[in-house]
DNA sequence: CTGTTAGCGCCTTCAA
DNA sequence: TTGAAGGCGCTAACAG
């Protein structure tokens, strides 16, 4: 290790060392253009001895790029809570894996969706060569505005038919419909869905489960707003069992929310699922570690993240691209 | 919004524009520099008509920075897996928002560490201003032999006289010495720790846990060796049920890891915490929603990112920095 | 096969 | 208060 050598900062410091141009250790070390082996061979040996490697910044700079893919979750201060939801992290990762197979970074620069050009102003700001969207929130407009005039864009979240950008998700409204056939078959009278119509996602899937039912008992389901986070979820639970409601059948927007609600439940005696079916959506991975063990909505999150991948790839190469639904599928456990 | 002019794509361009040199430009929209009052606000008048915004990435190669933050999980292949642990995807989030407010981006490589310099490509790439590592894996060498030239780098991970590197982290040796006598106050008599000491922090938790076992107990104690994952888990937790074990005080490497355990132990009719006290380790926010609630060992997950942040963010402005160990807190609910 | 040259988009002395 | 020029580290014609 050349012990007494100044540190090699950049490419004209090694082709210094070797007696070459800066061009051939360009070509010497990225492989690319034409070069004699011997040539090569002794330029990398060199640069191996110093430790040198290419300045990915500056080489990005030249070619145009960034290397790196922005993931954006649009939902405000509560980013730092919204990354502890299992199926979004789970998600998150797996991004992170597909990504890097095809040799992309992946930034998280946090947003506040403040006024109605955020979107806008990152995609700007050069940052990255592509962006995927977690979840539209309540920013549609926002989107549709910037996929206008910007491509390598990808949103998880709901399809719409009049949505200019492409979209990668569940079927939610079937989710929905599945959910409920489930508790009708089982014989449940008093429905309650736990979840709110705030982002598209899940306003598909309380429409697909109250669509489902039949009128009378539509009428009578509760419709109990919660938020995403756990303390949330199970706060609103508590507060509506408080209030002496006793539902026999429960539909919650998410795996955390059904087992928030089934934690809720058990402070007022009401046993899962003997008193009361529950069924959540997402099948995270705790979902069959829970007990009762969830009976949910699956979503595929591996496959959905390969997805979106992928068609921001074929983007990114100037292809053309169609959204795509998942067909959900209904995991019949314990808890209903 | 000026329809019929071409892209703005770089500050010449604006300059032309405005009829300015680009320094100009620059001095105005970076507010750096001393400009007229009336230019500077001139121009950022056409740069917002264009809806023009600085290049991030020259900006950063000029400056020789790159404005972001690597964060590193150094698991290889199971880096997608790793991300879906509560846990680490919680740190992840509070280190999102943390670096949001001092300006950085987050930048999520993937790692394999394969070799013994993986680190220091990472370094040498120039990708980043700086390097979180979350857990040290088995990488210890590793991480000692970059930190011998390469300062802007924190870790979280068990603390060491000997590490040459920054470490936050929990107590972890004290965390199983909390559980050990929680579980010895309930008079278990029968004791397993399921858990692996492949990672520092483990093996501090096993070691503490053992230490603080009556000899007797510490010779009859079972080690069950687990996997971060939550299936690996619960499959080898069946194994050992399966095979006649009965402890009637178990004691997990993490929350998922006591969760699964859970799970399986139901699967064989032993109750918790009636038949086997259980106590985990993180509090995740989950670990309240479970039934029974968790007992365990609360990590300050926030806390911990935070400082992370600032100690990466004191090394980056120059100065020096030392380790820092948490307490944790034995946190009483239902499974022991 | 290799060197020279001209930038990628920006910031910052140095002069005027 | 503003402009001209040089360069951050790299790549890619174009010559030779």
């Amino acid at each position: 290790m050349g012990a007494t050598t100044a540190a090699v900062r950049s490419i004209s410091d090694l082709a210094r060392i070797a007696g070459v141009s800066v061009s051939t250790v360009s070509r010497a070390l990225t492989g690319k253009g034409t070069l004699n082996q011997a040539t090569r061979d002794r330029i990398r040996a060199i640069a191996a001895e110093h430790g040198f490697r290419l300045n990915v910044a500056a080489q990005n700079l030249r070619l145009g790029r960034t290397g790196a893919i922005g993931v954006l979750l649009p939902l405000g201060h509560e980013q730092g809570q919204a990354l502890s939801d299992p199926f979004l992290s789970a998600m998150f990762g797996y991004l992170a894996s597909a990504l890097t197979e095809h040799g992309y970074d992946l930034l998280l620069s946090r947003i506040l969706p403040q006024g109605d050009h955020w979107l806008e102003d990152f995609v700007r700001s050069g940052r990255t060569d592509g962006i995927i969207m977690i979840g539209q929130s309540n920013q549609n407009a926002v989107l549709n505005r910037a996929a206008e005039h910007y491509r390598p864009m990808v949103v998880w979240g709901a399809y719409a038919p009049d949505n200019r950008y492409t979209t990668v998700g569940s079927d939610n409204f079937t989710g929905g419909v599945l959910a409920a056939r489930h508790l009708l078959a089982r014989g449940c009278k008093q429905l309650a869905w736990f979840g709110h119509a705030d982002a598209p996602e899940f306003a598909a899937r309380q429409a697909g489960f109250l669509s489902a039912l039949p009128d009378d008992l539509r009428a009578n389901t509760a419709v109990v707003p919660i938020h995403i986070t756990p303390e949330g979820s199970r706060a609103s639970a508590q507060a509506f069992f408080a209030a002496g409601n006793r539902p026999d059948g429960v539909f919650a927007a998410s795996d955390v929310g059904a087992i928030s609600v089934i934690a809720a439940a058990g402070e007022f005696g009401i046993a899962v699922p003997g008193d009361m079916a529950v069924v959540g959506f997402d099948d995270i991975l705790l979902a069959q570690l829970t007990s009762p063990q969830l009976t949910t909505v699956r979503q595929d999150i591996e496959g959905g993240a390969r997805m979106l991948v992928d068609l921001l790839m074929r983007q990114l190469a100037g292809g053309k691209t169609q959204s795509v639904q998942f067909v959900p599928r209904l995991i019949v456990r314990q808890s209903a």
